[in-house]
DNA sequence: TTCGTCATGTAATGGGTTACATGATTAC
DNA sequence: GTAATCATGTAACCCATTACATGACGAA
């Protein structure tokens, strides 16, 4: 996000909240360390910025100090290598989340292979989960096979979507599509 | 588990593993020092045993002691009393998952409620994302609002499976039905 | 005056994983 | 003989949340 301009922690943290939606809004003591952490390794830099607000408003109204983060060139570096890292971490739940989620800064190339490599994870959960659910069919109760079933359908669902995800990048012409409001 | 009767720490993390699926199966480092904790509270039993095994096999073979773990009375009370809690904490996404896993062992009424209240907790939760995607809508990009959009039909599917299940729940002759291995 | 929002930060706590350590037994 | 499985446990590490602390500003 820090690649689209400086941000300070708490206007960050407002952002954040949009791209992960309401839920895990991620919290000021994970997030305040974190910057701290990065900016340690120097990736980004920290300024003070006693911030008359940058409207031609009503100035020298000396508010609460904002430490405003930007990238630096190692941090715009590693951030591009790491979004275009197209390695099996990219494929596991949390890794491929991470990544779709700054798909509009991955190369082409990386984005189709992270699509190809998290769709035959996926298919291979499926068939794991398929086979060892035929294995405790009888051990279980009822109950206990409608939630494994349930996730087996989750996990074939998301083929399906990646299978949609896919096709939208190979045909070079289109975005993939933008979903209109669900019918449901 | 263990109120089907004594196990000990191996053989219980064999049996969560099928319940839990081929992913998250509980290392040894959190199941040994989470048997220890309960035990201290007085839930469970832990006796020693050097296990000449059931069957009349070769005895005396005096294998690694196994420590064999009960239920006692204030557990079975404590497990009861928590299986069949149906309040809000059973409607969030661990809580629900946790309770339904033990459905079997639930009473009718608390199933029902907890099923309308993980019901009613998604569907504000599809209109909290609705809402907050629609607000959002210029402002992220055509894979965020397709991350945005996967979640938020998520949530949709699981509305309409719990309808089932709640349906099922209500019609007192039939059990959820066992799914037939899937089509897809 | 008081409440909500801006704004940054630390400390305590919780809980899980990985890696390490040990040793017997069973199957090939 | 050697590898896999049985069986239990500890220590180091990671990292997130909650609660706490501080303080200014704008609006009702």
């Amino acid at each position: 996000m820090l690649g689209d301009g400086p941000l300070h922690g708490y206007e960050l943290r407002k952002r954040l909240a949009i791209v992960l939606g309401p839920f895990r809004p991620l919290s000021y003591g994970s997030l305040y360390p974190a910057l701290h952490r990065i900016q340690a390794r120097g990736l980004i830099s920290g300024a003070e910025a006693t911030a008359a607000i940058d409207t031609a408003a009503p100035a020298l109204s000396a508010k609460r100090a904002r430490v405003v983060y930007a990238l630096t060139g190692d941090g715009k570096e590693a951030f591009a290598a790491w979004v275009n890292e197209a390695g099996p971490d990219a494929w596991d739940d949390e890794g491929f989340a991470t990544h779709l989620a700054f798909f509009s800064r991955t190369e082409a190339r990386a984005r189709v292979r992270i699509l190809h490599g998290r769709r035959s994870r996926l298919e291979e959960r499926v068939a794991l989960l398929r086979e060892s659910m035929t294995r405790s069919r009888e051990r279980v109760d009822a109950y206990t096979l409608q939630l494994q079933q349930h996730g087996l359908e989750g996990a074939e669902r998301e083929v399906r979507w990646l299978n949609e995800l896919i096709a939208a990048e190979e045909s070079p012409q289109r975005e993939p599509k933008t979903p209109s409001t669900p019918s449901e």
